[in-house]
DNA sequence: TAATTATATATAATTAATTATATATAAAAG
DNA sequence: CTTTTATATATAATTAATTATATATAATTA
């Protein structure tokens, strides 16, 4: 899947795998994230596929670089993979149920520990996604038009970060109380 | 980290690798998962370390079958691990928002079925959290009144299952209306 | 009666992902 | 003036996870 989200960033422009990262993190990172290494790794594949070319860019004053483009077969993999539907749901790993699901014989206090230090965790990521400010559509739409749809689906996803750190809060504050009152 | 949920679940009683998978499926499954190979080559290597004992169980109607046992390293290991504070928010991969986000170019239509047939199986999903009846904790400390702060936790974290497919539900209604309109 | 489902374990092959390491320079911050 | 941060790429080593395959039998379903 990678390999496709990887398409889909250069279907917008051309980019080095440093971009490639900085973009990943700033935008889809919430909801698909990679490695540094994972990157590089990966643009190999694709090239050796034929799914993007690349070419090496000289640079004075920093490290030269190579920029990926993406060819025609690329475009076409990207097109058919979007027009697939989702048909499962996607698995998740939650590292706090997993020690809350073996907690019954730890100490009320120990479990409260836990759960409020992810309570601060949860908190910041909520700020940040709010202040991920959500009129950005405006600006935007302002100068690249074209981007209008795209930039609704990226609140989109922007906002579902939003709505999952506060039903989370909301379930850490349900969670909190119960140990608080039945353990 | 699958190394602890099962060393968690052998801490309850001996079990087969097949039963792990099971027990694995029918409670842990929605936020911590694993594929009966992986299950398998798991127990080897925790076996290997010392954490766990094993012996074969001859079976005249079944195949026959190896049964694992936690060791008293094994618990400890396992008991130092729930201390242990969740420090960093886990990383997830949704398959759903990732095309979305590179959908700005796809006709409404084919976006809204997509987004209509995910509605559709978390649907389904929110049903099953429903009847894995949220009153199991009254049978389990009729019987087994030991497990009664066991038990709390286990239902905090289907609870935590069932507000998340709510959410999700809720964000995709949002979503499909503002497709609807705007795109 | 035939096909499928459930019980039971194991391993090989492959893909995905993380951690660690190496190299190099310029700009900014302390 | 020294340290840190940012820019830039690459690969090795390891761990995690998935897919596929092999074997065997009994019970259930069609």
């Amino acid at each position: 899947m990678l390999k496709c989200a990887l398409l889909g960033f250069l279907k917008y422009e051309s980019k080095t795998g440093y971009e490639l990262k900085q973009t990943m993190d700033k935008s889809t990172g919430h909801f698909w994230h990679a490695k540094q290494s994972q990157i590089y790794t990966t643009l190999k594949k694709l090239e050796e596929d034929g799914l993007i070319t690349s070419h090496p860019e000289h640079q004075v004053t920093r490290p030269d670089r190579r920029v990926y483009t993406i060819s025609e077969s690329g475009e076409k993999v990207l097109h058919e993979w979007l027009l697939q539907p989702v048909t499962k749901l996607d698995t998740t790993k939650q590292l706090l149920l997993l020690k809350l699901f073996f907690s019954g014989k730890l100490e009320k206090e120990t479990i409260l520990t836990q759960l409020r230090l992810l309570r601060n965790l949860h908190e910041q990521q909520v700020e940040l996604y709010k202040t991920e400010s959500p009129d950005f559509i405006k600006e935007i739409t302002a100068f690249q038009p074209e981007l209008k749809q795209d930039a609704y689906l990226w609140e989109a996803t922007r906002h579902f970060g939003e709505l999952y750190e506060n039903m989370y809060i909301r379930w850490l504050d349900e969670t909190i109380a119960m140990v608080e009152e039945k353990i």
